[in-house]
DNA sequence: TTGCACTTACGAATAGTTTCGTACATTAGT
DNA sequence: ACTAATGTACGAAACTATTCGTAAGTGCAA
C-alpha cells in the first residue's frame, strides 16, 4: 500500500495532465517549455516512464499517443502534505498552516473561505 | 539569492539540530538511527557536506567537532511551504490549508487554535 | 513514390544523492 | 607508553533522476 511519491518531474507532468486532461506527448511538451527550456525526447522519455511506472494510461491508437493521469490529484496531494506535515512540522497540521497563511501568499479573501471551512468542519 | 532547497537526509539532520541544538555528529546519529538504519560515516559525511554547503557551521576545536544549523527554520519551513503552493496548489494557499485541515491530522484544538490565528491575522 | 515532418523506442551520458569501506589521527584508560 | 575506542577525511560505489542523441517507424503531401 506504500506508493512511493512522484518525482518532480513527474509532478509537473500530472499537474499538466490533470489539468488538461487527456494529452499526446506533444501538447505536454509545449506547456513544459512555457516554464522552462527541455527538449521533446526528455518529455518523451519520462512520460514512458511515468506509463512503465503505472503513474499514467496511454492509447496507443493513432499514431501521436494518448497519455492521461492514471492516479488520483486528491490523494497525492493529501500525501504530500501528510509528508510535510509529518517530516517538517513534526505532525502538526496546525503548524503547517500557520506557516502557510503568514506568507504574504493569503489573501483577505482566502482567510474568509478558510474560517467557512472550519465552521463545517466543527459541525460535524 | 535564490537558495537551493536542502536534501531529505540534510532536512532530517537540520530538525534534529533545530531541536537540540548545538551536536556532534555522534548524537546526531544516535538520533537519525532511532528512525532508520544506516552507518555512522554516512552521517558524518553527509554532515561534511552540509558543512561545504554552509547549511551548518562547525567547531572543531576539540576531537569531536560540534555542529550547527546556520539556516534558519522558520525561514526554510517557509520556502518549502511557498514551494508547495506554487507547484502543487497553483498558488492557492487556502487549498493547502484545506488539504492539510481535511486529513484525519487536525484534531478539534488544532481548529480552534486555526480559528483564534486566523482571527489575530483579521485584525491587522 | 519519394521525401519531409513527426513520432516512438532505446541506450547511454550526466548529475545529484546517499552509502560506506578504509586509512589515519586523537584521546582516554590502564 | 601502549592499546582500544572513537573520531575525521576521503574516495568511490550504488542509486536515482534527468537529459538527450540517434535509429527506426509512420503517414502525409507533392
Amino acid at each position: 500500500m506504500i506508493e512511493k511519491k512522484p518525482t518532480e518531474s513527474e509532478m509537473e507532468i500530472l499537474q499538466i495532465l490533470w489539468r488538461m486532461g487527456s494529452c499526446t506527448v506533444r501538447s505536454v511538451h509545449e506547456e513544459l517549455i512555457k516554464n522552462k527550456e527541455s527538449g521533446y525526447t526528455t518529455t518523451l522519455k519520462l512520460m514512458q516512464i511515468m506509463h512503465e511506472k503505472g503513474l499514467v494510461d496511454r492509447d496507443t491508437s493513432s499514431k501521436s499517443h494518448v497519455y492521461s493521469a492514471m492516479i488520483n490529484q486528491d490523494k497525492i496531494e493529501k500525501q504530500l502534505v501528510g509528508k510535510m506535515i509529518d517530516d517538517i512540522f513534526s505532525g502538526s497540521a496546525s503548524r503547517l498552516v500557520m506557516q502557510a497563511l503568514g506568507n504574504q501568499q493569503a489573501s483577505e479573501q482566502e482567510i474568509e473561505e478558510i474560517k467557512r471551512y472550519l465552521d463545517s468542519l466543527k459541525l460535524k
